[in-house]
RNA sequence: GCACCUGUAGCUCAGCUGGAUAGAGCGCUGCCCUCCGAAGGCAGAGGCCAGAGGUUCGAAUCCUCUCAGGUGCGCCA
């Protein structure tokens, strides 16, 4: 249940029969009439701009627009006053039972509220993680795998039909480094002294792979040419790193709908029919590249190449899909990749990538647009860095110096919840602060903390009227009496309670998952809000000691909170807490 | 040089995809705290939304330019 659309609804009704009537002229389009909650609440609970947005086209003046609409409106059971103000807002003041109604059916739904048919079912693949696989994953890739799989669920609950994909980039030259490493490894475990040098990966991690490939294969490989042994080592080594990956992901609570390997599409003619499909579009063709401007690119040379039309479609320049030796760039897999989506029948695709490959986003959209004849929207964030503090100062990472912080240190250190919490409340294009002693702090700045807290407050006041006898089982609460509950400090809740609907929507819309936590934020800080007034005046305390049936009534509002945290940490994937310790 | 992102209170950031007098937390100032659950509560000061133009009923939000910061600009993946 949505109040707000609903309300939208029958505004549009009724400037519909407007022009019916012949109040307004035939045909105007309502499609900017919103009706949404007004800045300051002191306005009124809902504003419509429909007066302002119809003014002009209709060649009316805003402010008799606006009363004559309000006319009609205050005919709704749920609207009590309806005011026209500055420019020509519609003002609109709604009957306690109407918010009532709303936190009745938030307990009637419990975590359902607020789940939307908005995406119609409509089929959308999310891509995020997607790193390389030749070690674990590090706080870069948290702050992605965090925000993809928000998303994925946040979507979800909006009404789509999501895949969650990662892309293992197996196919490339990094795997064979991987494999060399391992290989090294490998000979340690024999007993041999080995050296790390440049282009092979020295990390600790490996070390536990090399044992398991001695573990399988004995001495098989010992002295033996590389071409003995590399294409079966680095099969073991990518496997062992995915299982890495994948075990870090699940600590992060994080589970893919589909491994893609990028290896599956070679030898299988499956790039070459990517390719071949642009080529014959047009959109693929043997040409040669401008020299590069800017830093002088001492050794360009002009050569003829093929190339990918992606200016066609805003890229800055078009990109070459094959090496100088005839092997695949690393675009060129990756078109096959997204044509192999859209051929899955996908009706949208979401990448999520690192904000250092934001130079990638041109060409990519250009490709999908290329290869679905522009039917599949292609949507792309980026993620910013995340900047770590420790003690007060921050935390470099350097692979060198060996102060290399991953997924799971940072889960070690906080665990799941507070990652997970933390990293979405930011934007995810704008840079993220973490500092690991801040986000375990117990104050009223610590946002994970804050909306915690009033999740475990409501648990509290519903053990204590259960120990005095009251029902607070979720049907016993879906059914109590909410008409008593008419305080302003109440009624405020209620209509954050109300608004939640909406902002899912409105995430969903905007592919932006950190609103659903700044949501709760605003949540907590109403609910704490009550909770405080409580305390100055206890007729606003939700146990009221010798009236049960009054108890039930709060206890019911202070549950439909709960309901509706626990509804959103769940698409931020946090458990919520019923006690703080 | 080019592209993308960012620029909002002293600090860290929100700002509902164009709405009314731009919000929150921290910090600062002043009160209150024998209150369901301590880890506080209430109030106040604090702003030319980087700057300049434009678009319209209306701009922090959209467009153009300028300035400042970040990132990326290989046949690397």
């Amino acid at each position: 249940m949505n109040l707000f659309a609903e309300l939208r609804a029958l505004v549009v009704t009724e400037l519909e029969a407007m022009m019916e009537a012949g109040d307004l002229p035939p045909g105007l389009s309502l499609d900017n009439v919103a009706v949404e909650p007004p800045r300051d609440p002191a306005h009124g609970d809902m504003a419509t701009n429909a007066a302002m947005v119809l003014a002009k086209p209709a060649k009316a003046k805003p402010r008799d627009l606006a009363e004559a609409l309000a006319a009609r409106l205050t005919g709704d059971a749920r609207i009590t006053e309806a005011s026209v103000a500055g420019p020509g807002f519609l003002n609109l003041r709604l009957a306690p039972d109407a918010w009532q109604g709303v936190t009745q059916a938030a307990l009637r739904a419990g975590t359902d509220f607020g789940r939307s048919t908005m995406g119609q079912g409509q089929r959308v693949n999310v891509e995020y993680v997607s790193a390389n696989p030749t070690g674990p994953l590090h706080v870069g890739h948290t702050r992605g795998a965090v925000f993809g799989d928000a998303l994925a669920s946040l979507l979800a609950f909006a009404g789509f039909d999501v895949t969650r994909e990662y892309y293992i980039n197996d196919g490339g030259a990094q795997v064979d480094t991987l494999a060399r490493s391992v290989y090294l490894r490998y000979l340690e475990a024999h007993g041999q002294e080995v050296a790390f040098e440049d282009g092979t990966y020295p990390g600790d991690y490996l070390i536990p792979a090399g044992a398991a490939l001695k573990e399988r294969v004995g001495d098989a490989y010992v002295d033996q040419p590389e071409d003995v042994w590399l294409a079966e080592v680095r099969e073991f080594a990518t496997e062992a790193m995915m299982d890495l990956i994948r075990a870090d992901l699940a600590a992060l609570g994080v589970t893919m709908d589909v491994f893609f390997s990028e290896k599956s599409l070679y030898g299988t003619g499956r790039i070459e029919a990517a390719i071949e499909d642009l080529k014959s579009k047009g959109l693929v063709y043997w040409g040669t590249l401008p020299p590069p401007k800017g830093k002088a690119g001492e050794d360009w040379k002009p050569r003829e190449q093929w190339l990918f039309r992606s200016t066609a479609y805003g890229d800055d320049e078009d990109r070459p899909v094959q090496k100088a030796d005839g092997s695949w760039a690393y675009f060129a897999p990756d078109i096959a990749y997204h044509y192999d989506k859209v051929q899955r029948g996908f009706d949208a695709l979401i990448d999520v990538f690192g904000a250092d490959h934001g130079g990638y986003v041109k060409r990519m959209k250009a490709a999908v647009a290329a290869l679905s004849e522009e039917r599949v929207p292609l949507d792309i964030k980026l993620t910013q860095l995340v900047k770590l503090f420790k003690d007060g100062a921050e935390y470099k990472m350097s692979k060198r110096a060996g102060t290399f912080v991953t997924l799971r240190d940072v889960i070690d250190e906080v665990g799941p919840d507070v990652t997970r919490f933390i990293m979405l409340t930011r934007k995810n294009d704008a840079p993220l602060d973490f500092d690991f002693d801040k986000v375990l702090e117990q104050s009223r700045d610590n946002p994970v903390f804050y909306v915690q807290y009033a999740n475990a407050r409501v648990h509290s006041v519903l053990s204590k009227a259960r120990a005095m006898g009251v029902d607070v089982g979720d049907d016993a609460l879906a059914s109590a009496d909410l008409s008593g509950l008419t305080h302003v400090a109440e009624l405020q809740v209620m209509r954050k309670l109300a608004e939640w609907p909406r902002v899912v929507e409105i995430a969903a819309r905007a592919n932006e998952p950190h609103r659903i936590a700044g949501y709760l934020s605003e949540l907590a800080a109403e609910f704490h809000g009550l909770w405080n007034r409580g305390n100055d005046d206890p007729s606003l305390r939700f146990v009221q000691e010798d009236t049960p049936a009054t108890t039930r009534s709060k206890i019911a509002l202070a549950r439909a909170v709960s309901v509706v945290i626990s509804a959103g940490l769940g698409i931020l994937g946090v458990t919520p807490a019923e006690e703080m310790r």
